[in-house]
DNA sequence: GCGACAG
DNA sequence: ATCTTGTCGC
């Protein structure tokens, strides 16, 4: 498989993306209550750059929702498409990660990124943007809580804090470990925010962050060795 | 106006 | 995200 390349149709700018955004959040689904944790398929998405040799490698890994276990798995690489802005992140990794999507030969089920849905700017943050691309229900689990604030939650795994943006709970600070960091769990389509919080604790029963994003980001940075190693 | 800011 | 070894601890 070759380094896939930007679309033809990407946004220029700053500005064209943000208006790509605000047309494509009139997709967004917000009123299902998505699939129940434990059952079915999710899958974690995440990617890794090379800015030098402008490649990013992105990878998509498919876990039995019950044991977490694998079940299949894809990557594909490609030109980075857009520098990193704080709130256009998605312009980034979207192209490379629909190729890794398009690769699997299993149901993705739920979509787990690495970032955040509707706690952004605009209210369409990755996890969004790839949920009304591809359809399917998707969640975003981010390891830092953005321009967002936070009271600290309760010590204890499972205590959560809102994520307040204009009074309206955009995504919970959610403790997955005892006495460590939180996640920031916030929707991303057609799931509520109480069962994206379940998912995320049902998919870290170990460690801080999810599986699904553990098994990503090690996929994806061996992806982007290899693409590197073959020139 | 300036800095901060998911990955 | 990325630059980066060993090391402390469960």
């Amino acid at each position: 498989m070759g380094i896939i390349g930007v679309p033809a149709d990407w946004p220029a700018d700053e500005e064209a993306a943000r208006d790509v955004q605000r047309r494509l959040r009139g997709r967004l689904v917000l009123d299902e209550e998505g699939p129940a944790p434990g059952e079915g398929h999710v899958t974690g998405l995440d990617v890794a750059y090379d800015d030098e040799r402008d490649l990013v490698a992105a990878a998509a890994v498919v876990l039995d929702a019950r044991t977490l276990e694998p079940v299949g798995s894809a990557t594909a690489v490609g030109r980075v498409s857009f520098p990193y802005v704080p709130g256009l992140l998605a312009f980034r990794e979207i192209p490379t990660v629909l190729a890794a999507l398009d690769a699997l030969t299993v149901d993705p089920g739920l979509l787990v990124c690495d970032g955040y849905g509707l706690a952004h700017p605009r209210r369409f943050g990755l996890a969004a943007h790839l949920g009304v691309l591809t359809g399917r229900a998707a969640i975003g689990v981010a390891k830092n809580p953005f321009t967002f604030s936070y009271e600290q939650p309760g010590p204890d795994r499972g205590d959560f804090a809102p994520l307040l943006a204009d009074g309206e709970e955009v995504g919970r600070a959610l403790r997955t470990r005892g006495g460590v960091k939180p996640v920031f769990v916030s929707v991303g389509h057609r799931i509520s925010l109480d069962n994206a919080c379940a998912h995320a604790l049902a998919l870290s029963p170990r460690f801080r962050v999810p599986e699904t994003t553990r098994h990503a980001d090690a996929l994806c940075r061996r992806a982007l060795a290899e693409a590197r190693a073959a020139e």
